[in-house]
DNA sequence: CCCGTTGCGG
């Protein structure tokens, strides 16, 4: 055997170490030979316990060097960086400055990519600079980590800049551009970022691809989904787990759960997010029954549902008020996982549709994450049931924190008010909210004034509101004011809007009883049966309605004129006695609202839903 | 030669 040179045969040692002990031994060799302190050797020593992940090794190693090369400061970088480590990575290469070491092209890179993970652009930005000082303003591996770090923060416009003055485009370069403007939610421009990399000649891969992948989720464009996944078979792309769970997940967000469920149950190799990627199809589209089925079925393949996998468990949960199931998933959660901001809201979330509102505060009031969509999800709750004056209060309290309300907070404060009919506070709220918080009213916002108005009968001036606006407003906000017009007896502007939502076309079957509700108070009986003709059609397509109602942990429905439940008599019992008793209080009951069609197909299907559960 | 892009959730 020919004997290498010492430094060689040190650095193929170095290289063959795959554990701890026998990198001491050549740490220990360097030491005895004095090849430490050679500024590329030590650096490889560093770098080959951060390999293994022991980055306290390296850093005694770092710690201990008489003098530090750029490599060294990059190897210890780059072992930071590995161990998910941005604060440590940026604190070096401050340090490493301070001590006058000229940074590289790698320095540079990994210390923006830092920037990029703790969103802190205006850090990244500077660096940026310096680089750009140092003469890599054309380097593709600073230049990529630049492009991340504008993606990252939502500055998509920026990146495009940077990105088209660089000299040279590679992959990375391409792949970063496309989940940059997915993550942004420009999906458009990501599939003409793909389309332009094409044209540039580059070949794709797996994580370009996937980035296309989610852009079709994003866009939910059915034919262009089964067109990109034909091209990537017919280009023999690799499938790897990455590639196939984003392809499920693609069709099971848009409600193909079969063919969803046909990539998933092909995969040779599964992992708890591909599981996830169906389980939150299943959930986000109504199929609760399934989205928990499958949860206990992957349980049973043997792998650990992760948090994501229990926030759509618990969203399927909240969507059928299933308070057993949530309650374990919330015992589950509290054994074997952490609560993180999404999780803690889900499970408030969860209880607050459960109807367990006291739970939902005190969990809010006890976990330590709280952001912006939390205190939402708080005040939302309390609006939901009708606690206007909770949802202020804690609306308030927010306004202590550091966390700043946005559209959606005060869309749920106002729909509050809305809901307990506090028209003047209402009122208020709003103007605050465009006045000293600069935020203008959507949609949503328009809608809950409307609706607020409208109630308290002061329709003209809800039709005014409306008319102030220059956009077109939407079906909610027209919905909203011809229910007030009907329960106020307001014919002439109710027919404007009435004609107004018909023309909108929508597809739900409880605003056309609205409007149809709406001619029969306005004595329209033309009308009337156009609108009753209308709705027979469309609710042959439609699931109807149905109440769910939890006892003991089992889950009842009711749907009309369904009779199939085992205590049928005995409900309709207690119903008639409970009718009894409010017509004796004053009760009215408004029975326009009543639909009678189709009733036998109506039940097959409930009973197949129930069957699901 | 190392460094940059990577699938599910409120």
């Amino acid at each position: 055997m020919q004997l290498l040179p010492w430094p060689r045969r040190l650095r193929a040692l170095l290289l063959s170490c795959t554990d701890k002990t026998s990198i001491a031994k050549v740490h220990a060799l360097m030491i005895l030979t004095s090849t430490l302190a050679d500024g590329s050797f030590n650096a490889r020593l560093i770098a080959s316990y951060a390999r293994i992940g022991d980055t306290l090794s390296a850093r005694k190693v770092f710690d201990k060097l008489p003098q530090r090369g750029v490599n060294a400061w990059n190897a210890m970088i780059v072992a930071y960086s590995r161990q998910d480590h941005p604060s440590q990575v940026l604190s070096l290469y401050h340090q490493m400055v301070a001590d006058g070491v000229r940074p590289d092209s790698s320095t540079f890179t990994v210390a923006i990519k830092a920037c990029a993970s703790m969103l802190d652009l205006e850090i990244g930005e500077e660096i940026w600079s310096t680089a750009v000082d140092c003469g890599y303003e054309r380097d593709v591996f600073v230049g990529s980590s630049v492009l991340n770090l504008y993606a990252k923060s939502g500055k998509m416009d920026e990146a495009v800049v940077v990105f088209e003055k660089m000299p040279r485009k590679d992959l990375v370069c391409w792949t970063t551009m496309i989940t940059g403007f997915v993550q942004s939610g420009r999906p458009m421009e990501a599939v003409e970022m793909f389309r332009g990399m094409q044209h540039e000649g580059i070949e794709f891969d797996g994580v370009s691809m996937t980035g296309l992948v989610q852009a079709c989720a994003s866009l939910g464009d059915l034919r262009l989904s089964l067109s990109v996944h034909g091209f990537m078979i017919r280009r023999g792309l690799r499938m790897d787990v990455m590639v196939q769970t984003s392809l499920a997940h693609m069709y099971a967000k848009n409600g193909h759960l079969e063919l969803a469920y046909r990539v998933f149950d092909r995969m040779p190799y599964k992992n708890a997010i591909s599981w996830g990627a169906l389980i939150s199809g299943f959930a986000q589209n109504g199929f609760a029954g399934r989205a928990l089925e499958m949860l206990v079925e992957m349980q049973g393949s043997g792998f650990e549902p992760d948090s994501a996998c229990l926030v759509s468990a618990l969203l399927a949960c909240s969507q059928v008020g299933f308070l057993k199931w949530g309650k374990s998933a919330h015992a589950f959660i509290l054994k074997r996982l952490d609560f993180d901001e999404v999780l803690g809201t889900a499970v408030i979330d969860m209880y607050s549709k459960c109807g367990s509102l006291s739970y939902a505060r005190a969990l809010f009031d006890q976990i330590i994450s709280r952001d912006l969509i939390s205190w939402n999800a708080m005040i939302t709750s309390y609006g939901i049931h009708g606690h206007a004056e909770e949802a202020l209060a804690l609306f308030l309290q927010m306004t202590e924190t550091n966390i700043k309300p946005d559209h959606a907070t005060f869309a749920s404060l106002l729909s509050a008010f809305s809901h307990a009919g506090l028209v003047q506070e209402g009122q208020y709220w709003f103007d605050v909210m465009v006045n000293k918080y600069k935020t203008t009213p959507g949609e949503k916002h328009y809608a809950c004034m409307v609706d607020l108005l409208a109630r308290a009968g002061r329709v003209e001036e809800a039709y005014e509101l409306i008319n102030s606006v220059n956009t077109e407003p939407g079906l909610a906000v027209w919905v909203a004011l011809l229910a007030g017009c009907h329960n106020h007896g307001k014919s002439s502007i109710g027919e404007v809007v009435a004609k107004k939502i018909l023309d909108l076309n929508p597809d739900d079957l409880g605003v056309y009883a609205l409007v149809s509700n709406f001619y029969a108070m306005a004595r329209k009986w033309d009308d009337v049966a156009d609108m009753k003709k209308m709705m027979k059609q469309r609710g042959t397509k439609k699931v109807p309605g149905y109440s769910l109602v939890e006892v003991n942990g089992e889950l009842h429905a009711f749907l009309m004129e369904d009779m199939t439940h085992q205590h049928h008599e005995d409900i309709m019992q207690i119903l008639n006695k409970l009718d009894h008793d409010m017509r004796a209080i004053g009760y009215v009951p408004r029975n326009e609202f009543l639909l009678h069609n189709s009733k036998d197909e109506h039940s097959f299907q409930q009973r197949k839903f129930i069957k699901l559960l």
